[in-house]
DNA sequence: CGGAATCCGACAGGATACTG
DNA sequence: CAGTATCCTGTCGGATTCCG
């Protein structure tokens, strides 16, 4: 029974893994929350938002696994395209969670940093 | 001005990347998870209790940057060796987070689960 | 404009063997 | 027992190109 079978029977029911598979990528959390509920915003503007995002990781972001309810897009059939993209309700769910972990963050993670920074100087 | 210099330029202040790169890796969150603030447990006993993690990455993740604070680590001079590890107070701050985390997984991760055995299943 | 398709490098992390 | 040290592979994600 080797590593990956062991994770296979433990996967479905472990909520960390699950989460993680989720929004622990390098993406997710950050679109998520520069998405916003009431107020859509098309692709281009998205990409505003995080400069750093590839096109590429950004509609993959959006589509994530196939669509799991958290985002809602609607296209217009026009010319040129335009297609806009809001949080769902079920998508603002985790949004104060993510306020929860900044918080956390300011607080906690000071020195993390400083001491990330030294590791990643090598 | 390529995608990391931006991503450089900008990380420092962005909290979201900055609680992804100490807790958003694979085993982060489990080990915090599993380790017990009261109670110090070993090295192998860790191991048992996230039976698919490798010995490697327990350690890595234990270390992770060359300590942060989250993790205590206590050696004994034995014949064997005896290490235990424990939280820190700060290492207990996140856990609250993680809870939250859980419980709103429980909440909402059912179908987003089933969405994505759909999409890991091509 | 909003993608899809392709190519490719870096690196996380697994398997294995060895050590104090 | 509690690790190091290597080696090696899979995957994430960046760059680039093409399409309706």
């Amino acid at each position: 029974m080797n590593r990956n079978e062991i994770r296979d029977a433990l996967s479905p029911n472990c909520p960390v893994r699950n989460v993680l598979s989720r929004v622990g990528d390098k993406w997710s959390m950050l679109v998520l929350f520069t998405l916003e509920a009431n107020r859509s915003q098309r692709f281009k503007e998205l990409q505003r938002n995080i400069p750093d995002i590839s096109q590429k990781m950004l509609t993959a972001t959006l589509k994530m696994p196939g669509g799991d309810g958290l985002v809602r897009r609607v296209a217009f059939s026009e010319i040129p395209p335009r297609v806009e993209y809001s949080l769902t309700e079920k998508g603002q769910s985790p949004l104060p969670l993510i306020d929860n972990l900044l918080s956390w963050a300011s607080e906690n993670m000071a020195d993390i940093i400083e001491s990330r920074k030294r590791y990643l100087l090598k």
